[in-house]
DNA sequence: CGGATTTGACCGGCGC
DNA sequence: GCGCCGGTCAAATCCG
């Protein structure tokens, strides 16, 4: 790519020298030698931009074969705790979702990434492997969001991609669409409609955060030990869109807002949208993945250090942490006992916290069939989120 | 006037 | 079986 910026110099250069031509031929020289320069400073400017992006590139890839390897770690974890369950069933709820998950959003400039780029480098051609063989969510969100950022996504493909993320994330109901595709996946096959919930806590001033996509309100209720109401919210960005939301506040902190989003979007969804979307599918098929695998929801051992993965300049870290009987529940009628959720807390400030991720909560509801996972989205900036989604909805 | 929002009614699941 | 509750529908209303 870099290589190219002497020819485009040139070329500017002589497109330039061109119209100066046709001016008064004295200056002639000096001003083509001037345009020369300005033009080489600019390709100067575009070379740096590129070897930026190529190492943030080369970053993100790192740390996404890192994250692979964790979840890996945690399937494989997961299947030996469930052995151990098997013989001794005499857990409480507590003890089931003793494990944490932790997505951390947000950039960190400042944290250093020493254990898990050393993990990568050591395992990186097991991860190769794996890449093959795991239909992690998060795997074809990573490649949409990238495609988005990088080039225009293709309507096709962004069509014929959610049948790998619906694979983990089974929103669609029977009731909506009983039947997706004539070969069914596995998690469709051994269990019963099962929706994830990925709910995104936030500091939030306007009725809805703007997370890109476009929302049409159908209901209103005011929910039980809430005095806020919850609205309810369709995409509206395709006209068959399963994807729902819910928009409550905090009872406790009006200034929290808590969304929760329900579903796979089934259409291409506009650039500045793919970051929430790629951020709750891949918790959401996370959670799911733990739960596909393992009647209890997210019971996966999770040992070792950190991993971290970037994606679309939200950080995402995946680290060992255990769930102590400190519950916080941030639904306290239990928005649906239904369906497994998972909370991204974006709430929190990492200054407060005892762990280098910043407090997190586990919610398990006492009537909840699935536990809750909760996700911290600590940053060491203040503006972890992207800023469009901060501010208003639709 | 068309689309979005509001709001009361309705439905289904769940606990007692 | 009944009541409660969350979720959805749809007619009425609002708004640009």
């Amino acid at each position: 790519m870099p290589s190219s910026g002497g020819a485009a110099v040139e070329e500017r250069a002589v497109q330039f020298g061109l119209t100066s031509r046709e001016d008064s031929g004295c200056s002639q020289e000096a001003k083509k030698e001037e345009v020369i320069e300005s033009a080489k400073s600019e390709m100067g400017d575009v070379r740096e931009e590129n070897q930026r992006l190529k190492m943030m590139l080369e970053r993100i890839e790192k740390d996404y074969k890192s994250l692979q390897l964790r979840f890996f770690d945690i399937l494989q974890h997961e299947t030996s705790s469930k052995q151990s369950t098997d013989s001794a069933p005499s857990h409480d709820e507590t003890e089931e979702s003793n494990e944490l998950v932790s997505l951390c959003l947000g950039r960190s400039p400042t944290e250093p990434k020493k254990e898990d780029k050393s993990t990568n480098s050591a395992k990186s051609t097991e991860n190769e492997e794996l890449k093959a063989n795991l239909t992690l969510g998060l795997d074809s969100k990573i490649l949409t969001s990238t495609e988005t950022v990088l080039s225009n996504p293709s309507p096709a493909e962004s069509v014929e991609e959610p049948k790998e993320e619906e694979a983990g994330e089974t929103w669609p109901p029977s009731k909506v669409i009983p039947k997706r595709n004539g070969d069914h996946d596995e998690a469709a096959q051994q269990s019963p409609p099962k929706r994830a919930r990925v709910c995104v806590r936030t500091r939030c001033d306007t009725p809805t955060m703007n997370d890109g996509c476009q929302w049409r309100k159908y209901g209103q209720k005011i929910s039980k030990g809430n005095p806020c109401p919850r609205a309810y919210y369709r995409c509206t960005v395709a006209p068959s869109c399963p994807v729902r939301k819910q928009v409550q506040r905090c009872a406790e902190d009006t200034t929290i807002l808590i969304t929760t989003y329900e579903g796979t979007h089934n259409h291409p969804l506009p650039v500045s949208a793919t970051a929430m979307a790629s951020t709750t599918s891949a918790a959401a098929s996370m959670l799911l993945s733990g739960s596909s695998t393992s009647q209890q929801g997210l019971v996966s051992h999770i040992n070792g250090t950190s991993a971290r993965t970037e994606l679309n300049g939200l950080s995402f870290s995946l680290h060992d942490q255990y769930l102590r009987a400190n519950k916080q529940l941030y639904f306290p009628n239990s928005s649906s006992p239904m369906f497994p959720t998972i909370t991204l807390d974006l709430t929190t400030s990492p200054s407060t916290s005892s762990t280098p991720f910043g407090r997190f909560s586990s919610s398990f509801s006492s009537t909840s069939r699935f536990p809750s996972t909760s996700l911290n989205f600590s940053s060491t900036e203040s503006n972890s989120l992207p800023p469009i989604w901060g501010k208003r909805a639709p």
